[in-house]
Order: structure tokens, then sequence, then C-alpha cells
DNA sequence: AACACTTCTTAGCCTAGACTAACTTTCGGA
DNA sequence: TCCGAAAGTTAGTCTAGGCTAAGAAGTGTT
């Protein structure tokens, strides 16, 4: 059993401020990424559909995508979709990066596609390069090719 | 390759709506579990120490504390700490068993233990019990009795 | 018993992220 | 061409979760 005795305060102060990082950065990753896939997959990125696929109301994408605008992630043209800058595009590849590599080595490790994904959304952003790393190498060592 | 097609607008935002759930319900989990672990070890919990590990000012402390009596899992003796109720107490126990499992888990894939506390801070979140049977199945697999 | 220190609360502020309702703008088909 | 449907924006509201600064309330030590 982990977790006999208590790490030192600084320490566990230390993770949980480096978690609510990752937790603001979720939601930029998130839509990014759909972003990406929305460009390659149908042409096009429009609000309406990220708030479909989001399962949020459109004037909720409006909000945020103006956050990403103002973070230099994302460009819109109004009634003609929303597009990506080269940091957008970057952070998509390495969000969609990540989170493909943790579908993956969820199922390895014995789960149901449809959980993987589903779990994968969430843990995707918690897991560190150190994290991905094991990752990687537990899936090779499998001869994981997927 | 995984996603190399988009999962339908419904299973997305059904993925994305779970993922928010687990997002605000973190927040108590963690501090029923820190709160439980203060208890145990220290014989008190008090909200000065909450927000030294925690990493937050004592008024956020107070002010998540307020949240979490509402919902019936703290009670608080002013000047003499915080207390679980029954609720609490069992959330907090689900809590833990979570995240030792959850740190067990990235250890025996090949994480460092420093890494694999601060990753579990996250990612005990959003592990559904899916993927908790899967985890523990590696583990016992493995023969890790730790 | 008094006072300093610690603990805790209060007040006031902020941002992200969510909502609904109402409105405006554009697009496409008849 | 024009007009209804679709797309997008705006306004107003809410909660969670942060913060600082200031003050109140216990606690313990002398
Ligand atoms: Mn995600
Ligand atoms: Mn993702
Ligand atoms: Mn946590
Ligand atoms: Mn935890």
């Amino acid at each position: 059993m982990p977790r006999r005795t208590l790490p030192t305060a600084e320490d566990q102060a230390a993770r949980f401020v480096r978690q609510r990082e990752a937790d603001r950065k979720a939601t930029a990753e998130d839509y990014v990424e759909l972003i990406a896939d929305l460009l390659r997959e149908e042409g096009e990125a429009r609000a309406v559909d990220l708030a479909r696929r989001m399962g949020v109301s459109q004037a909720t994408v409006t909000a945020t995508v103006g956050r990403l605008q103002r973070d230099g992630l994302v460009e819109t043209k109004p009634y003609r979709g929303l597009f990506l800058t080269a940091a957008g595009t970057a952070l998509a590849a390495e969000a969609k990066a990540r989170h493909d590599l943790v579908v993956r080595f969820l199922i390895a490790v014995g789960l149901d596609a449809g959980t993987a994904e589903q779990d994968a959304e969430g843990i995707e952003h918690h897991a560190s390069d150190k994290a991905l790393t094991a990752f990687a190498r537990f899936l090779s060592e499998r001869g994981d090719t997927t």
C-alpha cells in the first residue's frame, strides 16, 4: 500500500497546483483537437458542429472560441468556419498524438474501445510526458503497431 | 491509428459531458481524501493545513469547505478542525482506493513514484470503474502485491 | 488575566465556463 | 429575387474556484 505517510505539504501543494494548470489547459486542447479533426475529416469546422460535438450551446462556443482567439490559437471567418493558427495547429497535433496514445494504451491494458475513448478524453490532460513515454514503451514492448 | 473517422456527434458530446461531470466532482474528492488522510495521520484536519497542502489560500478553503458542507460531506467545528460525514467518509475511502490503485498501476507500467503520484492526482478523477478493474487485473497478473 | 499568535471568516474582486432568450446575419432554394 | 432556415452573436445570469486585504475569534504562554 502506497501513501503510508503523507507527502510534505510543499510537495503535495505543488502537485495540486500543477494539476489545476492542466485543468485550465484542457478546454483549449479539446477544442483545437476537435477543430483540427473537423477540418481534416469534413473540410470545415463550424461553430455549430463544435457545439453539437462538445455537448454545449452555441453561445458557449462563441465565448470559448473568443478566448482561444485571444490566446492566438484560432481564427474565425464568420459563416465560413474556424481555423487554426500555427500555434493552434501545433497544439492540436500534440493533443491528438496524446489522445491516440492514451486510447491505444488503455485498450492494450484491457479496456474496450468505447470506454478507452471515454476515459482518454479526461486522462489525456493529466498524463505527463514521462507517463506518455512509459505508455509508448509499454505498447512497443507488446509489439503493438495499431 | 485510431480515430480514422470521427465518432457520431452524439457519442462525442456524451463523452465530453461525462468528462465535465468528472471535473466537477474532482475538487470534492481531493478535499475529502485529504481530510481523511489528515485525520488518520495527524489526528485532526485543520483548514490551515488543507490550504497549505492544496496550495490554495485559506479563504479558498473556507469557500470550498462551505460547498462540501452544503453537499453533506463535511462538518466543521471552528478552531478544532474538519470532520467527515458518513457520506464524506465513504467518498474519501473511494477516492483513496482509486488514488492508490492508479499510483500502483502507473508505477507498474514504468513510472517513477514521484511522477506517478503527480499524474495520479489528475488521472484518478477520469478513470472509470472499468478502467480501474482493468488496472487491478493488470497488477494482479503481474503478481503485484504492493 | 492579558496579549500575541494562529486560525478562521468576511468582503470584494476576478476568470472560466456554462446556460437561455432574443437578435442579427448569411445562405440557398423556390 | 426574396425569404425562411441555419448560423452566429449579444445580453444577462449563474456557479465553481481562485485571489487579497482586513478583521474577528480562539488558544496558549507567560
Ligand atoms: Mn480531452
Ligand atoms: Mn482528446
Ligand atoms: Mn486528485
Ligand atoms: Mn487523490
